[in-house]
DNA sequence: GGCCGATATTTCGCTGATGAAGTAATAGGC
DNA sequence: GCCTATTACTTCATCAGCGAAATATCGGCC
């Protein structure tokens, strides 16, 4: 069941159609956001479809990684959310859910005590190291399209659309 | 308030440390993965802020546009769920509230009375152009980084992403 | 021509994510 | 040493989106 491709095909009939009637439509620039956001959804929605089996979502399991590949295995709810992208209030509905199933655990700051102190437990990093190598291949495969040198420039690219839209502010 | 760098910093540290503790890790496809799903969400969430304003979400108006760069201005709702990406539930109650707003149609298909039949009014259109165009000098900047020769790299390695990740299945 | 499985869409109940308001603690001016 | 603004996090009400079941229609088989 091919699902992207008629996607990919409509996206650029009607791309050129509305061209032809709305002039200045930057048509290189609208194929690259609609691009973009078509893959990112679709790898999304694989990613999520194999962490239901362990009743996880895509932000519950960044969450986890930002503290398992921290330094020291410990960060706060709001450095969580600079580094995962998400608000406060979903910080802590992950982190109470994780705290639940014992995979990281809560506490306070002493030098600041509105801090709270979130670190992985030994059960949570064992988690990890169980639940992400079935999910490389798959992953490979994902990329398997790309040369080793589209890779590299797929990233080099990636990399800087990601710094560059980075400080552009919103025009109100 | 830069927001992406840390997060670019962070995965580049992050990935870097966890190669060194699970073996196997496709250091670079997992770069790939989450700069993508990291430029994703920025700009979508630079699209939702706009389209805030008329109160709108980014689905809605990929569903009013779907319409409005069709042949013929009509569609059903099962073939923009398809070209959308969205669920059937979901595209109801979109189609339900653009009606509302007068700026489609719901009508019945004669040959198939099970069907739908979509149309985007005069007023739909007068709308979709004069919401675009202020978006125009925007969504340039974003993709401003870039020369003329790495957009068409891009999107040619986006295009080719989509095309492949399509049809593989997850496996179970 | 009536029955059965498939298809198109809607309804319903639930979950994940959000913005706004609330609580608690700190920091800085005076 | 208090008062105010700021910061860190949580709670609450709400909403978008989803899966499963319901509804309506079609198409084919006998």
């Amino acid at each position: 069941m091919s699902r992207l491709k008629p996607c990919v095909d409509a996206l650029y009939e009607g791309v050129g159609r509305v061209a032809d009637n709305i002039p200045g439509l930057p048509t290189c620039e609208v194929l690259l956001l609609r691009l973009l956001l078509l893959n990112g959804e679709a790898l999304l929605r694989d990613i999520e479809d194999k962490l239901k089996p362990v009743d996880m979502n895509e932000s519950d399991l960044r969450t986890l990684m930002m503290l398992y590949s921290s330094a020291d295995g410990t960060s706060t709810p709001s450095e969580l959310c600079t580094l995962a992208e998400q608000k406060p209030t979903n910080m802590t509905r992950i982190t109470t859910m994780l705290v639940k199933r014992g995979l990281i655990s809560r506490s306070h700051a002493t030098h600041d005590r509105r801090q709270v102190v979130l670190t992985i437990t030994a059960e949570g990093r064992r988690f990890v190291r169980k639940l992400l190598p079935p999910m490389f291949p798959d992953l490979k495969d994902r990329f398997a399209c790309f040369s080793d040198s589209e890779r590299k420039t797929f990233e080099r690219l990636l990399k800087k659309l990601a710094l560059h839209i980075d400080p552009v502010p919103p025009t109100p």
